[in-house]
Formats: C-alpha cells, structure tokens, sequence
DNA sequence: TCCAAACGGTACTGATCGGTTCCGTTCCTG
DNA sequence: CAGGAACGGAACCGATCAGTACCGTTTGGA
C-alpha cells in the first residue's frame, strides 16, 4: 500500500530522531525504516532539514495536549504536571526532551529547528501559566518561569539518572514555592497584571 | 614548533566540540584548526571516541576547580554556584553544559563519553553536597539533589533564552529551600530509605 | 654529532552523507 | 476505461566521514 507516505515518514523520523539524534540518523535510515522511496521523501520535503522541522511541529502539538490530559487526569492543578513528567521518565524509550535536545545538537540559535524549539518552550509555559492563573497564584508570570527551570532540569536529570525521581524531586520544590506564592499573595513589588477571575 | 601535539588537539577539540557538537565536528577540521598532523592524530588517540574522553575528562577538572574558586570568590556558601553560574552564562561562548550536551548527543547510555558525563555530575553533585554540610544544612544529601536539578535547569533555560536570568531565578528557589531547611532542621517524615544514588 | 622519536603533509581507503534523476508500477478519479 | 498523480526501487552525484600508510622534516637527548 504506498499510500500516506508523508505520514510514514513523520512517524518513523521522530522515532528515530529521538531515539538516536537527529543528527545520527540519515535519510538513508528513515527511508528504509518507512519503506518510502528516495524520491517520494524528496518530493515531500525539499531537504532533510524540512522534515526535522516538520516532526518537531508535529511532536510540539501532539506533546502539549498529551501533556493537557494527563495534567487533567491528575486532578489539574499545577502541580500536575510534575506528575506527568513522573509518568513520562518511567517509560522505556524516554531520552530527554526532543527540544532541549534539537537545541543542544543544531548549535546554530538561527536554525529553524532551534526556532521551533524555543516556541514549543513558550507555548509549555503559557499552559503553566494558565494552570498557576487558574489556580488564583499571585504573579503566575514569574512562577511559570520557575516552573518550566524546574520541569527542565527534572527532564535532565531524568535523562541522566533513568528514573523518575528527578520529577517528585521537581514537585516537591514546586509545592514549596506554590504555597509561599500563596502565603503572600501580593508582593508589591512590580505589575499587577490582571485579576484573577479565571474559574 | 611541532612540539605537544597532544595539548594542542585537546584544546582544539575541546573549542570545537563544545561550540559546534562532538558529531558536528569531523577529525579533518580539527586537525586544520590545530595544524596537527593526520598521522599524529593517531599516533595519540587510536579513535576519534578516545580524543573525546580525554576532552570531557580534562574539561571536568577544569571546571569544577573554575567552579570551586567562583564560590569562594562569591562568599562560599551554597547558593554561591548560582553566582558562578550566572557569571557563566553571561560569556559570549556560553553553549549550555558540555557534559548534558554529550549525554544528548551520545543517545548510548553504555558509551564511554556517557560515562564521564555521569562521573563528572556525581563529582559536582559531591561538591555542592560538602558546601551544604560546610553550612549546616539538615539532609544535605537530598538538598544537594534538588541543587543539581536547579542547577541542570538553569543551564538548559539559559541556552535557550541566552540570558543569566535562569541563574538568578535558580538560586531564588535554591535559597527558599535552604530556609526551609534551616527553619526544618531534621524531618523525620519520608526520607527514611533515601539510598545514597550512584555507586 | 648522530639517531630515534615526534612531527606535519599528502595520498589513499571504503563507507556514508544529503540530494538528483530516471524508470516502471500502483492507485484514485474523471 | 483512460490518464495523471503518487508511489517504490535503483543508479548515480560530489562531498565528507573516520581511519591507514608512507613520506620527508624537525627536535631533543646521548
């Protein structure tokens, strides 16, 4: 059935790019694994750097909203999405965080892989954002930001350790920060951003 | 002058690797950017993979004694890491932690450069773990983990937003915790079969 | 002064890289 | 049923990869 060759591409390239490294794995590789032709992978990207682009967009949508519904199936509190970076390191085939990991292997900060790197970041942030705004937090702004170095450093140490303790070890500094944020609601120190109504 | 061949592909190497990636560089290039011979490569290193040991464990040293003597330059104490970060990620050359970075590039857990990466985090972790006993910190095992994470999280945040904000929102959260920890001498609650980690 | 070790330069290997081109087949649709 | 789009396979391109072999030169110690 030579049909969907597109989609066998995405699929087998994000297996293999995450698995080995993006640059690790070459056309050759991904051809054989999804048993499409030299020029059917060329008709459908122009090089191979527009299909990494292509599986990081990909795996940016795909990843968020697996990400939304465990945070959901955790009872949807910030908190939560420690939770699911606990459930994400234990799985078997876990190496890290495709993005920290495109952009730590294309130097180049103007390549467009580390651009889809840097707005996958942002987007995990504002969905952080979102959680800590729904759950009456005082400068959600700042504390997303300590969230995302936290959910960061507990996908490294994930990585390097191969379990999932890096994520309770991440939650619980999470909880710290969580509460003192809301045993003072208000520091007035800067901006008063918007009032928290969202239910 | 053809003379210490060996120091100059170490250092070479290590510029190059660091900037671009271990994969991105190939041998022909380092041996152009050192004036090394091809045959005097080998003469020192019998692979490619071998000339990358000796970069990461030479680096290793490096860094930590660079570390140890931005800490006492910055009083000392615990948080003063985050200091020396901070003062790291403000170079020009900053390209995220060349350890983190092998670990990601090298996808095989069993590779030699997988390995000096994990001694060399143990190493740290060590180090900052005698800075917090020097401080009288309760449990400074579990502390010392949490540092790390914030620390690894720093780096990573840094790399992406090329700033040293992520240092001075990392030693925020560190210097919570070490209240904390102060405030809460010794609880005697669940890190009871807390084991002591790598071998 | 002499000699061996260390050196830099060059040519070469086979494998693999990303990418192009052509061909014959399969499939869906008009 | 005809035609064109999508497809898989294979030959081929120049460039680069890690690694080997041989060359003549430079160097430091005996």
């Amino acid at each position: 059935m030579p049909v969907q060759a597109r989609e066998r591409l995405l699929r087998t390239a994000e297996d293999l790019f995450y698995a080995d490294g993006i640059r690790a794995v070459g056309v050759e590789r991904i051809l054989s694994e999804s048993g499409v032709g030299r020029a059917s992978f060329y008709r459908h990207f122009p090089a191979k750097d527009d299909l990494v682009v292509a599986v990081l967009e990909a795996r940016d949508v795909r990843w968020r909203s697996w990400l939304v519904e465990r945070v959901a199936a955790h009872g949807g509190g910030p908190l939560a999405v420690f939770d699911a970076l606990a459930e994400r390191f234990a799985t078997a085939d876990f190496r890290g965080c495709a993005f920290i990991n495109t952009m730590v292997e294309s130097a180049d900060p103007q390549s467009a892989a580390h651009a889809v790197a840097a707005r996958h970041k942002a987007a995990v942030r504002a969905y952080v954002r979102e959680l800590l705004t729904a759950d009456n937090v005082a400068e959600p702004d700042a504390l997303a930001g300590r969230f995302l170095l936290l959910m960061d450093g507990a996908i490294v140490t994930a990585l390097r350790e191969r379990t999932s303790d890096a994520a309770h070890q991440a939650r619980d500094v999470a909880e710290a920060l969580l509460a003192a944020a809301r045993r003072e609601p208000a520091q007035p120190s800067d901006a008063r951003p918007s009032s928290p109504t969202e239910p």
